[in-house]
DNA sequence: TCCTATTTTTATGTCGACAAATAAAATACT
DNA sequence: AGTATTTTATTTGTCGACATAAAAATAGGA
């Protein structure tokens, strides 16, 4: 009896489609792990969770396999979920990756991309190069991974658009770590790098690309060693 | 009491010890479609599934989440859930993926491998050439893939090893399709360019291994891509 | 006081059942 | 007869509840 309002209204009081439940729960939490508002090693409550969304724990569950699945969070068998640790130790090997990445991708940008492509990357540039001008480190993390994503979507080979995306995330907790000593140096010249990149593309220049992503890589990953080692206190207090 | 969970023996009547479903389901699975034993396209059955392996449709869903997370299966909403299609459209960006990888984790085990990898190495390389000897071409198809993963693992970059394992998976799928036709031609060379392999990484000798792994992958490319053309009358009824 | 064994608690893993959505079947209508 | 519409059937998505494992709390003993 209680459940037989379904047959009025079209939709249902809760707000949420059938079956888009677990995809919601999913982009949301990925978000906030991601964006360091679920702090590394803080547990995951399934029945929080669940009266969070208004959801039962079965939906949840599905998303959080999901997640696992990426890796994005650890579950301790019979007991635990919690967001994964940064892997300090693993960092070269993280690092090493991302450069790549960032290299095969933007080579492949320079041999497929269509003109359709450049806008989008365009606009992904634009907003990069706004954070820059009002130095919000934490804009600025967001929307140069979109536009790198963008770049790789432009490229068109999945397996690394996937990889990639992955590695983009995982660098965007590390870098979230440390943003307050990211605004801080050169924003114009990673917004230039942007620049030197589009064209390079524009022109399927692809060993221009490729050096250029390259150093931009390299750039990066002198960015965030720099900003590991200067303030390294802070790393006392995280487990590893 | 002490012995309430010695009533009825160690074990559950089941057979399962809880937690170890999920997994469990998740292998097998894996395992019968990378094998094809479950065709590409053929739809799967979560309470099929949920008698054979006498348990609830809770863990297999979520068995058949993480598969889905992987893309081995496809998940159309709300009706049905398949095995994923082979996607011969996007074979070059498999092929381009494929070859990087491998020159990438060979290059990694020339340079990080330590002697302890090399004996495991070189148990996975007997069993190939064990196959090769006997023109198992199912057989290898099989250790062909854990020997390359095993290389992978002693380069000691997880990013990579993750990304690889899908693709040789993936291969392995399209190569099944067509084994008939892999152990005709020159399984003593694939044997002789595994032991070159093998040299080079003992040597710590990085180009090397990467010329090696590069040649390596265009031959079993071009294998792939001959096989294809040779009987292509069998992608007739394949569905894309 | 400290160590150990038992109880309590809390969160997970699993289950059976119901509801919604879509395909297939059956029926009605022109 | 052929098509449109309703009905049925099957399968997915979701739910609430129970069972179980591990940690936390408590009690007991040296």
């Amino acid at each position: 009896m209680a459940e037989k309002r379904d047959r009025e209204g079209t939709e249902k009081t809760n707000g949420h489609r059938r079956g888009s439940g677990v995809g919601h729960v999913y982009e949301i939490l990925r978000n906030e792990i991601v964006e360091l508002k679920l702090e590394p090693g803080s547990p995951i409550d399934e029945l929080q969770l669940s009266k969070r969304f208004s959801l039962s724990r079965t939906p949840i569950r599905e998303a959080l396999v999901r997640l696992a699945a990426e890796g994005l969070i650890t579950t301790l068998p019979n007991r635990a979920t919690i967001v994964s640790n940064i892997d300090f130790l693993n960092l070269p090997q993280f690092f090493d990756a991302l450069t790549l990445m960032y290299r095969v991708t933007t080579r492949l940008a320079a041999s497929n991309r269509r003109t359709e492509d450049i806008e989008r990357i365009g606009a992904f540039q634009a907003a990069f190069a706004q954070a820059a001008e009002r130095k919000d480190a934490l804009a600025m993390i967001s929307t140069n991974r979109d536009f790198h994503l963008e770049i790789a979507k432009a490229g068109r080979n999945r397996y690394y658009t996937e990889l990639f995306t992955q590695l983009l995330d995982e660098g965007r907790r590390i870098l979230r770590l440390y943003y307050s000593s990211f605004g801080d140096v050169l924003p114009r010249q990673y917004v230039t790098e942007h620049e030197d990149m589009i064209a390079a593309i524009v022109a399927h220049d692809i060993e221009t690309a490729d050096r250029l992503a390259r150093d931009h890589a390299e750039q990066i990953v002198r960015q965030i060693q720099a900003s590991i080692t200067a303030d390294a206190r802070t790393n006392a207090h995280i487990s590893i």
